[in-house]
RNA sequence: GCUCAAGUGGUGGAAUUGGUAGACACGUUGGAUUCAAAAUCCAAUGUCGCAAGACGUGCGGGUUCGAUUCCCGCCUUGAGUACCA
């Protein structure tokens, strides 16, 4: 029998979904285990190569729990609302509901072929409305739920009216708007009840405000900060610019300090810690206010040093400050307002690419230092932010680099402050245990117990607190466009209202129009959407509204993050229908245990999804407050790009690995040279001179048809373009270009005429080049074509066996050759051309020791998630058996349970054969035995001072008996010991012997 | 600039708490089989050397009987972050 690994893999995938093999169930006498992937956007490209890669690690990790004797959850679903679903759509001209529901075709095949023991009974998809009317439901709990400090977590709204309608807001410590003005209880009484729900609205955890956004104009959206990278848009690359707007904004920062304090209880990786960390951006200091001269205002600080008070030779403001208008004196006005313009004018990315400019202008205005009562000066400057602290600084010099640079800039003075501490170069930045000096009180002490001081005497006399400054923002939550989940949310007055919970989900209009708009009308707005919903209909119908003059609906719609914040929740009870989830599956289940996926969500996905979690931990809806126990990020597979050098179009060159090589050569066979310069430098790069002689030269000896290149005389005067060649024009794994086949394909039509230059094996080589898979780069490998050609098993294997799972890896075919005949080995030591060659044949001592040496090392590697090296493990295991002639069962039915996990199809055909009429997911996980390992025993001398003490290298506990003739008889060990031979060997517990000599 | 991670053959990568560096695989070379090719099997494969042997884990030091592993100082690469007061 041959091992046909598509027949195979077909009747194992078809047995398991019959069957139902891997549903979970929510209960059980067995222990739970909860491993989770990140859920796919499906995108219209399908799968490549490199996203199965946690599913395979994910998908091996919970096959062995169930072996170990767990009832093991492991769903699986779509992240199917937002940009990148919404983006293909667009592209493809097609309404984002039909390309959804057809990638998701695409993926679910995709998933299917590789053998994922998903439960796909309760799959779930962030856009279908019995999952949405859930995240509505949360959005609503949320605007009912204001932050309260004293009890440090989410509270009823209806609390905070109560408090304020008996004794108003002064004693309320709460999360809110810093401009909310102190009312007592009858005044909150008093206020109409529009004012008061604009009052309510600034406690609530998402609120309506008018804010600063990050606008995408050729998204037609607003984004969040973690979806601009480097200024331009995460998506498409798009500029984004600075807009005033009125959005839904969920209030993140008030779970600051606990999403900061969270991470100690959490295992993942420190480098996702460290991130998020970054991210919130916790920093202690205190609020300085100072008083202006012949102003009534004040300017309000915020310092991480407040023991360099006395340090302060100026102020600083950020251009947008509100008071620049109103302090700048008349006679700086014009210099003012010229560089406010300026400011305004640089884009985000212009200002973040230019800081080494210093810039600003003096005011004219002072203030009064809170101490010393010297007048200040107030500038204003680019390097403060606006978005940071109060957008305000008290400037010292002497202790931070930027007011040190600003000050030599402007020839401002620098007092010095430390004592013995030379500044005349630059500004002293460190804490340690430098003295304060020059500073009235301060003098004479450390930085720790100045600014305690400090902070002390501001308070005192009411110029200032200590206060904890995070950098995180509160996360924009609006996006004007169509494919999102609508809010529940209707308008009376200008005032949102949310719509009762039993008329939810509010669905999606089916529209023909959804394209987003520049100007960021959103398009649910547009005219055939009105009353696009029967409920909001007839909730407009109860108020009377008017819905063809007033916007009684929000129309924008919930950002791609809404779903994905709680999705790990509803796998628990996927179809519940009167509840998130029931509470019995919450509690059974309670968190993830393990969560695997990219990176690249540290501070978006990971960070939202916490923040939601800890919220409706408060509510009491779930039972713990952090979602994941253990993350690890899988690294990325990369593709392996093929290049051509072309100059001008039709023409194009081979890359040769080295110049000097081709300079060798020299152009009668026909070797030439494009630098990896004139690549690097992109379409415009230049060439540096030698090559430019061979150039020259090459052009005089092979002017090719098609070669349309402009020169004067002997003057090279074009530019090398590389140009991106599929890999399916390459002689199959390898990287010389298959000429005719590039030919014929329409994508490259420019190419249909050129002649090629070929090295001396008449080879046209590509050059390679390691960089992310995607469609447009030509690089992507198809897992359909491995699989097809390798198998399911193959390919599960090799992803495991291209190296560690969190590194970033290129991907390259041709090593699959490697496992799968490993996969074919294993086969043969199973079956022959006539049938199954296990036997009841009693185990040797060789066999086992062979076993039980693989059952140690995969069970340590899969603990550890170190698969790479397990996959090394199994065919070494197979080889040694193979050459022993291992036909006994004992040995080979444990051995497939362990191959189980990676390659689980192969192990069910074989363990079918073995007689066994119930799955291999069914077997018990072999158990290891160290009695079957004797291996020599290794002596490393430590001291030879009178008593000779070693240390030993064992394997297993060896008797006192057997470690002294081990010792004794090793002539390896002996050799070691330096021609000394030992007259007796004294065991000592633990690894140290000593020996007599 | 700051933070983190990593540098091992032609390549991907192994190497337990410091203990035979290069497992396993790819690739390459030679051989067997074949009319031939594919597939399969066998052997060799860190570098230098005919060999004995010597040298070898980015560079320079250190600790140790012993260092890929620990310490100090550099260099390089990758990732994240960026005027955060």
């Amino acid at each position: 029998m041959m091992y046909n690994f598509n027949e195979i893999e077909a009747k194992w995938q078809k047995y398991w979904a019959e069957q139902q093999t891997f549903k979970a169930e929510n209960n059980s006498t067995k222990p739970k285990y909860y491993v989770l992937d990140m859920f796919p956007y499906p995108s219209g490209a399908g799968l490549h190569v490199g996203h199965p890669l946690g599913y395979i690690a994910s998908d091996i990790y919970a096959r062995y729990k169930r072996h170990k004797g767990f009832n093991v959850l492991h769903p699986q679903g779509y992240d199917s609302f937002g940009l990148p679903a919404e983006q293909y759509a667009i592209q493809t001209g097609q309404h984002p509901a039909i390309t959804t529901e057809a990638n998701i075709k695409t993926y679910r095949r995709q998933l299917d072929q590789m053998g994922f023991s998903f439960d796909w009974s309760r799959e779930v998809r962030t856009s279908s409305p019995e999952y949405y009317k859930w995240t509505q439901w949360i959005f609503i709990q949320l605007f009912n739920s204001y932050y309260n400090n004293s009890l440090n977590k989410a509270e009823s709204i209806d609390a905070l009216v109560d408090v304020f309608s008996l004794e108003g807001n002064s004693n309320v410590d709460a999360v809110c708007d810093d401009a909310i003005p102190v009312f007592t209880a009858d005044e909150w009484n008093s206020f109409s009840s529009v004012r008061q729900q604009q009052l309510l609205l600034q406690y609530r955890l998402t609120y309506l405000a008018e804010t600063e956004v990050n606008w995408c104009p050729e998204l037609g959206t607003v984004l969040a900060n973690d979806e601009i990278v480097n200024g331009v848009s995460e998506r498409g690359g798009y500029p984004v610019t600075r807009k005033k707007m009125t959005q839904w904004s969920m209030r993140i920062s008030a779970y600051a300090e606990r999403l900061l304090q969270g991470l100690h209880t959490i295992d993942w990786t420190d480098a996702l810690k460290e991130s998020q960390r970054n991210w919130i951006g916790k920093s202690v200091g205190a609020t300085v206010v100072f008083d202006l001269k012949d102003h009534a205002s004040t300017i309000e600080v915020f310092t991480t040093r407040p023991d360099t008070v006395f340090g302060v030779s100026f102020m600083t403001l950020a251009p947008e400050h509100e008071l620049v208008n109103q302090i700048t004196t008349p006679a700086q006005k014009p210099a003012v307002d010229a560089y406010v313009l300026a400011t305004a004018k640089r884009s985000e990315r212009e200002r973040m690419a230019d800081v080494k400019t210093i810039s600003g202008v003096f005011t004219g205005a002072y203030a009064e230092h809170p101490f010393t009562k010297q007048a200040v000066p107030v500038w204003i400057g680019d390097y403060v932010l606006a978005g940071y602290g109060t957008g305000a600084v008290m400037a010292v010099p002497c202790g931070d680099q930027r007011d040190y640079d600003f000050a030599k800039h402007f020839n401002i003075e620098i007092p010095n402050i430390f004592e013995g501490v030379d500044i005349s170069a630059e500004a002293f930045t460190d804490k340690g245990t430098t003295i304060i000096a020059n500073s009235d009180f301060l003098t004479g002490l450390e930085y720790k117990e100045a600014s305690k001081q400090a902070i002390d005497a501001l308070e005192a006399k009411n110029h200032g607190l200590g206060k904890i400054n995070y950098r995180l923002r509160d996360a924009v939550f609006s996006r004007q466009r169509y494919w999102g989940e609508p809010f529940p949310v209707y308008y009376i007055n200008g005032l949102p209202q949310m719509i009762a919970a039993e008329h939810l989900p509010i669905s999606l209009p089916d529209v023909e129009k959804y394209l987003p708009t520049e100007e960021g009308e959103p398009p649910l707005g547009r005219a055939e959407v009105w009353a696009w919903d029967t409920t909001l209909n007839a909730v407009v119908e109860n108020h009377k509204i008017d819905h063809k003059t007033i916007f009684p609906l929000e129309l924008n719609t919930m950002p791609g993050w809404a779903g994905s914040s709680w999705y790990f929740n509803r796998y628990m009870d996927a179809h519940n229908t009167t509840e998130f989830a029931s509470t019995e599956a919450l509690n059974y289940w309670k968190e993830v245990d393990l969560y695997i996926g990219g990176s690249e969500h540290a501070t978006g996905h990971l960070l939202y999804a916490r923040f939601w979690q800890k919220f409706l931990f408060d509510l009491g809806v779930v039972p713990v407050d952090e979602f994941a126990k253990k993350l690890i990020n899988q690294g990325m597979i990369l593709g392996n790009s093929a290049f051509g050098y072309g100059f001008g179009p039709g023409f194009s060159y081979e890359k040769p690995s080295d110049l000097t090589d081709s300079l060798k050569c020299g152009i009668k066979i026909k070797k030439y040279v494009i630098p990896k310069l004139s690549y690097d430098k992109g379409i415009n790069g230049e060439l540096d001179s030698t090559t430019e002689t061979i150039v020259n030269n090459i052009i005089e000896e092979y002017k090719s048809k098609g070669f349309k290149v402009k020169y004067v005389g002997d003057e090279f005067s074009g530019t090398f373009t590389p140009f991106r060649i599929s890999l399916d024009h390459l002689k199959g794994v390898t990287d010389f270009l298959d000429i005719e086949s590039l030919k014929q394909d329409s994508l490259f039509s420019f190419i249909k005429d050129a002649d090629f230059v070929l090295n001396e094996n008449n080879e046209y080589v590509t050059h390679r080049e390691v960089e992310k898979m995607s469609k447009s780069k030509y690089n992507v490998v198809n897992p359909d074509d491995i699989v097809s050609d390798y198998g399911a098993d193959s390919l599960r294997l090799y992803e495991m066996f291209l190296g560690p799972l969190e590194q970033y890896k290129p991907w390259n075919t041709s090593g699959i050759t490697g496992v799968h005949n490993f996969l074919k080995k294993l086969w043969k030591l199973y079956v022959s051309e006539d049938g199954s060659k296990v036997t009841s044949a009693v185990a040797t001592k060789d066999h086992l020791k062979t076993l039980h040496k693989t059952i140690k090392k995969v069970t340590e590697d899969i603990e550890n998630f170190s698969f790479n090296t397990s996959v090394s493990t199994f065919m070494i295991a197979v080889n040694e058996l193979t050459a022993q002639g291992c036909t006994s069962k004992t040995i080979l039915e444990p051995l497939l349970v362990l191959i189980a996990p990676y390659a689980p199809h192969i192990a069910e055909e074989l363990w079918e054969q073995l007689g066994h009429k119930e799955s291999i997911t069914t077997a018990e996980f072999p158990e290891f035995d160290a009695s079957h390992l004797v291996e020599s025993v290794k002596a490393y001398p430590i001291s030879f001072n009178g008593k000779m003490r070693f240390t030993l290298e064992l394997s297993l506990d060896l008797s006192k008996e057997e470690i002294e003739a081990a010792v004794m008889g090793n002539e390896k060990t002996l050799a070691q010991l330096e021609g000394r031979v030992p007259k007796k060997v004294i065991v000592v517990p633990g690894k140290i012997v000593n020996i007599v000599g």
